[in-house]
DNA sequence: AGTTCATGATAATTTATTCTTATCATACAC
DNA sequence: GTGTATGATAAGAATAAATTATCATGAACT
């Protein structure tokens, strides 16, 4: 009792078809071939599933059942192939695009025009969380795509990690602090700087740029995006680093000053990340292409 | 995409076990043959059903669907091949056997009790048809097992006959008409013969064993079995011809004489009938043996 | 750091399965 | 009869799937 897919499929086509031959050549293979393979499958039941008439081949009733549900067999079997089918290759879905706060609002209104003009095929959905909710969501599959400025730990289903492009970092104040350029962080009072909420990577990233110690908690401030702290700063309460994507949004503000650092290294690198095993790596390169093409094409501001 | 109930099989007990090692133990197969056949199958759907960590072996998003499918697809092959085995070998159910009306009362009594006894796994359900009938029941898969007095015509799904014995024909008259035994049957009468109903196999069989033209019919008669023919000869209106198996029966009768006919191969032969596809054939020849049995060792009457 | 262990992948070979072509057997039609 | 249609059978070639042996890699533990 040791059936095969195939073997089921040939008693189907004999079944429809009444004939071997015709059954054989709907199957695409010889007459033999497919017959040799029905008496298998007869001879693993122990009984005939066809009666072979002069005026044509019909069903046992035996079959009768049989054929029934091994048409069941192949109605489960097609539904699988479909779903794998609709899975490789292009999605045919949105993709989920996950997206860190920090890069979120500065980047989409390049890359999403791009994305639509240069890559039609894909639909997104975007989301913006913290990189961690970010990598959980990968790897629990709610995600399909990432974009984040640190390096995912390992651990886990592995990550394939794309680099797009570094942004520097530079240093927001307001208009009336003078300050001679660039600024060297270390000049800088460490309680006079804001930072985000626990949680964002631009908060650690700016701690370790600033050589600050992690574990104070001014408290006083709660601020999860970096218009809210730009917004601080114009009022005078500190200072703040800034990635350089966010400047053609916040140098808008009139109240604030930038400068450049010192130490022109200072920054992060982002990055797309996806699961190493997903089925739309190709798309997910050319997303990255994309995007890195966004960079050059607008003159940034800055 | 061509993937074979054995690779979904392997699929599935990585995804129970996670491992391919125990995965493949519990198929009873190498582990090198479970991961190739694994490794198809990823290549086959375009993308990764596991994620291969150090901690064990997960399964990806599209896996957890995959398996999902996979496995409605093996319950569906385990229903088919459930109804296989159910079916094949000794029957589950009970045999449906159908027995002509002139010989079911004489000879259930004999082998009912003896196949109970000698094959107590087999129960039967009996019904009581003309031939054709049994025959199309037969065909049609609504019968098992036929006990017919005929050869069954060609045509088709093919039966097997197995002949049980034969059955000789005797001439029943009234206790008070004088007759030098053993009986010509030319002697008789046409007139005076009296016959079951049109579709009785037992009724043409008389006729031919007689001479008499089959087309006329005496029209004024109307019996359906043989002990209402019986009655009708004890009342004088004429005389019939009896198969010997009636004769424990209808014999008992004290206002009918039974004469023996002067050509001992008049008669007729009963005999058993199946579909030659049929997957109970080897329970159909014990039930014949045991048929068989029955004329033995009770010793018959007369 | 180096060693060992566990685990899955890979390679080479053998074994099973499934195909193909050619041919046969049988019933039916004329 | 003779031809035609149909499914079964035989023999050998082609595929598919198994086996054993070995490798590669990362984790665990001296």
């Amino acid at each position: 009792m040791n059936f095969s897919l195939r073997q089921l499929r040939y008693a189907v086509a004999v079944a429809q078809t009444g004939h071997f031959g015709r059954a054989a050549e709907l199957s695409a293979v010889s007459q033999p071939a497919l017959s040799q393979q029905i008496l298998l499958l007869e001879s693993q039941c122990g009984t005939a599933i066809f009666d072979r008439l002069k005026s044509g081949v019909q069903l046992t009733p035996f079959g009768r059942d049989f054929i029934a549900r091994a048409q069941e067999v192949l109605r489960s079997a097609e539904a699988l192939e479909g779903f794998v089918l609709s899975y490789s290759g292009k999605p045919n879905r949105p993709l989920r695009f996950g997206i860190i706060p920090t890069v979120a609002p500065y980047l989409l209104p390049d890359i999403f025009p791009a994305l639509q003009e240069q890559l039609p095929d894909l639909r997104f959905t975007i989301s913006e969380n913290r990189t961690e909710a970010l990598l959980d969501g990968l790897l629990e599959g709610h995600l399909d795509l990432v974009l984040i400025a640190t390096d995912p730990p390992a651990g886990g289903p592995r990550l394939t990690v794309e680099p797009l492009f570094d942004d520097p970092f530079v240093l927001a104040t307001s208009q009336d602090v003078p300050t001679e350029e660039p600024v060297a962080l270390s000049s800088i009072p460490p309680d006079r700087i804001l930072l985000l909420d626990e949680g964002h990577c631009f908060r650690d990233q700016a701690i370790a740029a600033c050589g600050l110690d992690g574990g104070r908690g001014s408290g006083t401030f709660s601020a999860t995006s970096l218009s809210t702290i730009v917004e601080f700063v114009a009022n005078g309460q500190g200072v703040t680093l800034l990635p350089q994507i966010a400047l053609r949004k916040e140098a808008n503000n009139p109240r604030i000053a930038i400068h450049p650092l010192n130490d022109p290294h200072t920054g992060r690198q982002l990055r797309l990340a996806w699961r190493e095993t997903t089925p739309f790596r190709t798309s997910f390169e050319a997303i990255a292409d994309v995007i890195r093409g966004t960079r050059k094409e607008p003159p940034t501001l800055n």
